[in-house]
RNA sequence: GGGCCGGUAGCUCAGUUGGUUAGAGCACACCCUUGAUAAGGGUGGGGUCGAAAGUUCGAGUCUUUCUCGGCCCA
């Protein structure tokens, strides 16, 4: 009878959330009410804020690490969004590349086709249609992630559009004269006739011929190294035909010393690492010797030697370096460097003038560069070359090595480093790196730490390899003049082939005249078409011109690119490359790092190990609302850790932030208003809920600061302060008395009922960009129109909310209560009472704290029954309380003991 | 091996320019409540701050070394 008398919460918001099944319908309702056009239309005109994203690569399922990264992009759009922006999302599809090539090939290779015998444009339309698929695929996943974003018009690498524009790029930088052509080593398949990236190499064992080489020293001006030999160690005996120099590291101690033993290098003497004689004459099988000498590595500077081929054409001189990368592992401490055959050889024989030229041909065979090795494959060289050096008497010793080595992927067959033609951007020749560097300075990073780390990569990057020797990418637009192997540069040519790929693709590049793209201006016989495609890099660095440039909805530069930690020597680095390089700017204004997705222990994820979580499997598990929970709590600056037990915590956490809102729509029985903060009259209401206006005042304070600085693990984490500790355990705790047993029309009630409004209004937008779903879910109960949580602002909070006094006073009293709650304690643990409200409370309080709050209604703040306040000057403590069982009977509306009858409800 | 970064209670995170007994929430334990009820409230036990050395009157907070882990490169 006495539950008619009051008003129990009521709604409809259920207290279990059965996420994974309701997420699905939100989707649709968003699809229904069209929530993308919107609310595009909502901030029309707006200051724009655009996230630019980082296309994926079009294959496979996303994983963790694609599931945070999408969720924070959809987090800080819709704060930006809700922050009165037009914050317009565009996600995109990076597509051309080798491991769709892979697949494609693959499906070949199943068939028992040999790729060979496909057309090059059937090939890639296959790849096209892989790429496509995966991209549907790809679209649905985010989407049940709760991204919105512009899912109809997304962007992809492989578009006709992205293609021409990615030509017109490349013309920029053909025209301006910073691509040039040059060689460098790649890894080589000379079955496959082709180069292969490091993903395509397998490392397995193999016996390699070893050799140790003399080079008789020629030119020194340190006199001990006259008449000596170095002593150099490979096992690739088939590079020393390309030999061009020797590498020290001037950090060694290097030995002469003397052989005795009766061979033919009896009394000759021999240079070679102190730490490594030992191994030497240990595997030379050198019984008796003499040391001449001991030097430190930096007296070979200047050292000239002659090559061991040097009485049968090899008439060069071979320098010695310096080099950091020789070391006492193996060898001689001494390193035989042939630049066209080793990207360490490489490039300490560029920074030194030495150039790589083409040594060995497509097949593996020498090129008319090698004296008396031309036309003779490599792989049967090595017993060639050992001859040789037997002849010349420059083999110290022979022997079989087995090691680890590269081979192909596919067909196992070894590889070697090997020159090839290639195209490069040219870090200096136009000032490149020196306007990266300068854009960098413009940019704001979060965090921070991310500045320096790609800093650090432009500073000292080589030239960027642009060419590859692929089939699915965009064709180098080039052609080269055959009488004098210069390239054709001409803007009407490059805008001419756009205009063609803008139409149909640039699949045409291989099967079409080309004469075609030349137009009238050249003839085609006097030029021969690159076959060559751009690495991917380019493609995805090119983005920003085919996507922010091109689009009316967004802008240019983006206001932000988001990727994981590893994209600063991607998709950053190469966005940076190509935009400084065409634009002589950044095409973002700031950039945000997420680090990696690891396990509960902080290890990293991995099929072996077993420790792997996939999106789908929390989906279903729990949902996309505590995967979002997950993503704005962790702190993402750092490695983000995530197992069963970490996303159960979250749960729980949901689970509060669920009952907070069932709790505020209980008391206002589903029905929430909106109202105008500014014209709420706040000196009108009682101190407690101006108390809690003063919190939301703060806390709105925090929330902003740490939605300006994407410090989101902060910000999640004073929202569910909020909701745990000052309303659930404070406010929402006391209150109750009031909404239960109070008159509905009573003036405190309704101040109740206010503030009560204001902060399911307040946490709906605050938690909206977050908890996605839930939000909307609320939003949709207390909202009847085909409307969004999405399309609101964030609140305004009026200035006239703060009131640091109050909160001083309030101070005082929760420290009161505490101490009160420490005495009710006690006594529950004596069985003498159970519940707040069985209690009486003796309260003494030292004369400041008693003139302070002599009159406070302590019974409300207490939840006890009776409090009986009384001023003690006599004890040391500022507070004591005691607390005791109260006497009386108890009401049965509001439950207080009272000892004559309840003033509220009359009751005996 | 190199570059960058990190290791604070079981978990997620705070700890400003070095300064009193290192904080919060969650989890846990015990108790209460049964009018937020597969909810709610109260109290309490947990870290010496990855390890060692050093600078200092004083270090989680500075320096060095080591160790574990992550990303990138070789």
């Amino acid at each position: 009878m006495s539950k008619d008398q009051i008003n129990l919460p009521k709604t409809s918001f259920s207290m279990k959330a059965n996420l994974p099944n309701k997420e699905p319908d939100l989707i649709k309702y968003w699809d229904e009410i069209g929530l993308y056009e919107k609310l595009r239309k909502n901030t029309k005109g707006k200051e724009k804020f655009v996230l630019h994203d980082g296309p994926p690569y079009a294959n496979g399922n996303i994983h963790m690490g694609t599931a945070l990264n999408k969720i924070l992009k959809d987090i800080i759009t819709k704060f930006h969004q809700m922050d009165g922006k037009d914050s317009v999302y565009v996600p995109g599809w990076d597509c051309h590349g080798l491991p769709i090539e892979w697949k494609i090939e693959e499906q070949y290779k199943k068939k028992k086709k040999n790729k060979n015998d496909i057309p090059i444009v059937e090939f890639r339309k296959e790849c096209r249609e892989f790429a496509s698929k995966w991209i549907l695929i790809h679209k649905e996943q985010f989407k049940r992630l709760g991204v919105v974003g512009d899912w109809e018009n997304y962007y992809s690498t492989m578009s006709y559009d992205a293609e021409a524009q990615i030509v017109r790029e490349l013309g920029k930088f053909l025209k301006e004269g910073s691509l040039y052509k040059g060689y460098k080593p790649v890894l080589w398949s000379t079955v496959e006739k082709t180069a292969l990236s490091d993903a395509e190499v397998e490392y397995m064992d193999h016996t390699s011929d070893t050799i140790y080489v003399s080079f008789k020293v020629k030119k020194t001006s340190f006199q001990e190294l006259k008449n000596t030999e170095i002593i150099i160690w490979t096992t690739t005996p088939w590079t020393i035909p390309a030999n061009k120099a020797l590498a020290y590291n001037e950090n060694l101690k290097y030995l002469i010393i003397k052989i005795k033993d009766d061979s033919d290098f009896k009394d000759r003497k021999i240079v070679v690492a102190k730490e490594l004689l030992q191994s030497m004459i240990d595997e030379c099988k050198l019984e008796k010797f003499e040391i001449l000498n001991e030097f430190s590595g930096a007296k070979f500077e200047g050292v000239i030697c002659n090559h061991p081929f040097s009485e049968d054409g090899f008439d060069y001189d071979v320098p010695m370096l310096e080099a950091r990368f020789v070391t006492l592992e193996q060898g001689t401490g001494i390193v035989h460097c042939a630049p066209s055959h080793g990207p360490d050889d490489f490039n300490l024989c560029l920074n030194n003038n030495i150039k790589a030229v083409e040594t060995v041909d497509d097949d593996g065979k020498y090129t008319k560069h090698i004296p008396s090795f031309e036309g003779i494959h490599i792989f049967k060289a090595n017993p060639i070359v050992i001859e040789k050096l037997l002849k010349f008497k420059n083999l110290l010793s022979n022997g079989k090595l087995n090691h680890s080595y590269p081979h192909s992927w596919r067909s196992k067959a070894p590889l070697v480093h090997r020159a090839t033609q290639q195209w490069f951007i040219s870090m200096e020749s136009h000032g490149l790196r020196k306007k990266a560097l300068k854009a960098l300075d413009e940019t704001t990073f979060y965090p921070s730490k991310g500045k320096e780390r790609i800093r650090s990569m432009i500073e000292s990057r080589p030239d960027w390899c642009v060419s590859r020797q692929r089939v699915w990418g965009v064709p180098l637009p080039i052609f080269v003049k055959k009488d004098n192997n210069k390239v054709l540069i001409d803007d009407e040519v490059f805008e001419n082939i756009a205009k063609i790929y803008e139409k149909e693709g640039s699949d045409c590049w291989f099967s079409d005249n080309p004469q075609r793209f030349l137009g009238e201006k050249y003839d085609a016989k006097d030029y021969n078409k690159l076959s060559d495609i751009v690495e991917v890099w380019f493609d995805s660095g090119s983005t920003h011109s085919f996507v922010l440039e091109k689009r009316e909805d967004l802008k240019w530069p983006a206001s932000m690119y988001l990727e994981g930690s590893d994209q600063h020597r991607g998709w950053f680095h190469s966005s940076l490359l190509e935009s400084c390089g065409t634009r002589g700017r950044a095409p973002f204004e700031s950039i945000l790092s997420h680090g990696f997705v690891v396990d509960g222990k902080g290890l990293k994820m991995s099929k072996s190990s077993g420790n792997t979580i996939l999106p789908e499997e929390i989906l279903k598990k729990y949902g996309a609302d505590i995967l979002r929970i997950w993503v704005a709590a962790s702190n993402y600056a750092e490695d983000l850790r995530i197992d069963y037990s970490i996303l159960e915590q979250h749960a729980e956490a949901y689970r509060k932030i669920r009952n907070t809102f069932r709790y505020l729509l209980g008391n206002l029985k589903d029905e929430v208003e909106f109202n105008d903060l500014k014209s709420i009259k706040v000196t009108n209401l009682p101190e407690l809920e101006q108390y809690m206006l003063n919190k939301i005042y703060k806390l709105n304070n925090e929330f902003n600061y740490n939605f300006k600085n994407y410090t989101f693990h902060n910000l999640y984490k004073e929202l569910l302060n909020f909701c745990t500790v000052d309303l659930s355990a404070f406010y929402f705790d006391i209150r109750k008395d009031t909404l239960y047993c109070d008159p509905i029309d009573s003036e405190k009630r309704r101040s109740c009922i206010l503030v009560l409004n204001i902060i399911i209004n307040c946490l709906l937008r605050w938690f909206a960009p977050i908890l996605t779903f839930t939000c909307e879910e609320i939003f949709k109960i207390i909202n009847h129109k085909d409307s969004s949580i999405h399309l609101e602002n964030f609140p305004s909070i009026p200035s006239n909310w703060e009131n640091s006094n109050l909160e001083t006073r309030w101070n005082d009293l929760i420290k009161i209560r505490d101490k009160c709650n420490i005495s009710i304690e006690e006594k529950r643990s004596e069985k003498i009472i159970g519940s707040s409200l069985e209690a009486e409370v003796d309260l003494e309080l030292n004369d400041e704290l008693y003139n302070k709050f002599k009159g406070f209604n302590f019974e409300e703040l207490f939840i006890t029954s009776k409090v009986n306040l009384k001023n003690n000057t006599s004890i040391k403590e500022e507070i004591v309380t005691i607390a005791k069982k109260a006497n009386g009977n108890k009401c049965p509306v509001c439950w207080k003991i009272r000892e004559a009858k309840c003033e509220r409800h009359g009751n005996l």
